[in-house]
DNA sequence: TCACTTTGTTAATGAGCGTTAACGCATTCC
DNA sequence: GGAATGCGTTAACGCTCATTAACAAAGTGA
């Protein structure tokens, strides 16, 4: 795992600040001179780095898309061979991601369709990669899962997992780590459960 | 029950094609000429209904709000003393509204913000007492919770549930019964794993 | 019949906002 | 030293869009 320890760069500043106003107040709900002034430049200023305001949304959702999918890929190759370590392994990277990325897990599923086609055709392949890593890992725990059955409680599990912008913002949760705990058992508990 | 024969009133149409279209393109994402297309006016024709395109949304998130509000205590009450059976039952009212209800079930956690403050506190004040409820019954079905985590699993649970929109638009789903029996199953599973 | 309300219409207004133009100023690189 | 490039700025353009104005027509009721 390569930490970063440099500068981040303007760039990487205003995607950072983009995605955090897009999850408070939606893509249309920001203005470019919002976005800029998170960064400490005026508006205008942006479109030396971006094609327009659209591109940044794309440039997120993509890069979350990819992101889930590499790791996901990643997990299933590390623990390849045991169903239920690879689950868990996938659990525990998505809730990280969850925990971690809030604005980003909020956008994933809320601006999609603000994307240009082409960028939401792509989005939506890697979404579904990633959602079929899944379902062939959830069924090889559970067998007595139908493939329709198993699609939808994996995405039921996102559900779940992707609620965390909704669970206070700070004082009220106890704990990262124990929110982490709780949302693992949880999910391991509906998935269980979804095979009666 | 009482159920209704009568023809919708030009006020409901126009809420509920509102719903359908914020709830596809979000707020911003939809102009008034729209709306008023979609129920056979135009635009400005709307506002001898509404004040203005902030009341359309006002009213639907009160009406949401209330609705779940109003189902809970109904349910509490009718199987008052059987903690399991009011669990179930608020279970299944849940689910009831997320799989009837789709767009609005979206606008209930995606456009929030949008409100006046006023609009915005009633309607939060209102989530907050159904979500009361709901953390009462799930401690008394699983007393070793502690109040936050339940209250955590009750979120986390409702991000389960409300994942409907996500379910596949109609041909893949199992259909309605057996999806609402996975969802039922789903989310007892994940509040029996969230008491370790 | 005639006023009044209800429910529309189209045209105009005015604000907001994404984007582009035109320009300035360091820094870098022959 | 001087041209090129990177990264800002402010001003202006043009479009979208919520809202209001002004007007019309159909029902309603005394």
């Amino acid at each position: 795992m390569a930490t970063r320890t440099d500068a981040p760069t303007r760039r990487e500043q205003i995607l950072k600040e983009a995605a955090r106003l897009f999850a408070e107040r939606g893509f249309h709900g920001v203005g470019v001179d919002e976005i800029g002034a998170a960064v400490g430049i005026s508006g205008p200023g942006l479109y030396r780095h971006f094609a327009g305001k659209d591109a940044m949304l794309a440039e997120l959702l993509v890069g979350i898309s990819g992101q889930l999918l590499t790791g996901g890929k990643r997990r299933l190759a590390e623990s390849a061979g045991d169903p239920e370590k690879v689950l868990d392994s996938l659990i525990e990277g998505h809730i990280d991601f969850a925990l971690d990325d809030r604005p980003l897990i909020t956008l994933h599923d809320r601006e999609l369709d603000r994307l240009r086609d082409s960028d939401r055709k792509l989005v939506r392949q890697l979404q579904r990669q990633y959602v079929e890593i899944w379902v062939g890992v959830v069924r090889e725990v559970h067998p007595e899962l139908s493939e329709p059955a198993a699609r939808s409680a994996v995405h039921s599990v996102f559900g779940l997992l992707n609620s965390t912008p909704h669970l206070g913002r700070a004082g009220s949760l106890p704990g990262r780590g124990a929110t982490a705990a709780l949302l693992h058992r949880m999910a391991k508990g509906a998935f269980a459960a979804a095979g009666a």
